[in-house]
DNA sequence: GTAGCATTCAAACGCCCGTTTTACCTACGA
DNA sequence: TCGTAGGTAAAACGGGCGTTTGAATGCTAC
């Protein structure tokens, strides 16, 4: 009888996500995971096969929503009458902005997103890629309809820096402190507010 | 008698980035390290006192040319009589650009430096910052001269934006293939255009 | 009740880790 | 020539790693 609300699945993927946030994937141990998770060390074994598909159901587990949200607002953003490259930024940064605000881990994974993108693994990009390609694609065709005059390429360029922005910012590798006072929130969401209006004039660049 | 032209700590230190910019710094043990540097395990301890200080010589070896040669460009930049906010950002990317093009490692070392901002370690992060904090500091002060009517803060987040899209580009995270037919430095050299076009037009927003 | 299945558990497997020890080499000043 | 210091070498240290095993347990359907 477990004392938790939690299935033991659900415990190890919110452990295994803010140990990998905190220690890396090589740095966080199964013995670490399943402590925290407070469930017994052949649990991950049995209930995922390996501590590398293990990784992958960390990033599954969120990435599906993430993209889902992001292509909602998208649209959202394009039926709106008067709708400007804020909010189609908006519509791009601010899922990842909620996500890292959730409760129950959220944080935690925007920097385990940013620990694969600097892990440079090439199933772990192939991953990412399969997962993200179609929506950095929806962006692209939207942001090129409103940008008529911008070369598709340099675009395509554009968009990357904002996404590398997006992930730098997100999992707070700045070195803007919080002052105090500033919510963990407030900080994110004024972050965000400051990505927006930059990566807004950076796009319209000549 | 050592077959190479390298003393065994600067075999050391340039296998060590190399792995450390592949594997991670828990990921790359240092019986990888010394085989790759063919020189006797204990040689580290020997050299270096610990795995953990090997690391922090790592960063020291590089960092202090890069500080140097981005604070010796910024100077150039300013004395030149119509210099414009594309020279200063020059000269903060340029030399992380030559880096990254060096022979020897240096295309190894911006990726290393990217897992430092990964890993969120706060010994390495007061580490960065002792180092990188009066740079940040001098071109902060050049750019809110040549910037007079923007906000203090509002500057320091869009520096802290325009660090996290280089260390992003020049670690080549970003999702953007190398062209056949376009060799690893016009990729970087490319990047490194579009990344100073959009941060202008992003630090010049209202 | 009990058979059958999914899950949990403690223990152990073999392997690799960072570090230390101890011996050996080599060069050089006394 | 010898003593000494700086460097290299092989081997071993205790410990943590991912994974596997086989028995114990809980749960469901008959």
């Amino acid at each position: 009888m477990n004392s938790q609300h939690f299935s033991t699945k659900e415990r190890i993927l919110g452990a295994a996500e803010q140990l990998f946030a905190r220690l890396g994937f090589a740095g966080a141990s199964l013995r670490q995971v399943t402590a925290a998770a407070n469930v017994n060390l052949a649990a991950v074994n049995y209930h995922f096969g390996s501590k590398e598909n293990l990784i992958n159901e960390v990033f599954r587990r969120r990435l599906d929503e993430l993209n889902a949200h992001r292509l909602q607002a998208l649209e959202e953003a394009l039926k709106r009458p008067a709708s400007d490259l804020e909010d189609m930024l908006g519509a791009f940064i601010h899922p990842a902005l909620d996500l890292s605000l959730d409760r129950g881990g959220g944080g935690a994974f925007v920097r385990v997103l940013a620990r694969a993108y600097a892990e440079h693994n090439d199933a772990l990009r192939k991953f990412l890629s399969d997962n993200y390609g179609h929506v950095m694609k929806r962006f692209h065709a939207a942001f090129a309809q409103r940008l008529p005059d911008l070369d598709k390429e340099e675009l395509y360029w554009r968009l990357d820096i904002v996404a590398g922005a997006l992930t730098y910012a997100m999992a707070d590798f700045g070195v803007i402190k919080r002052k105090t006072g500033v919510t963990e929130q407030q900080h994110r969401e004024r972050s965000a507010e400051h990505l927006i209006r930059f990566a807004a004039a950076g796009l319209r660049a000549p």
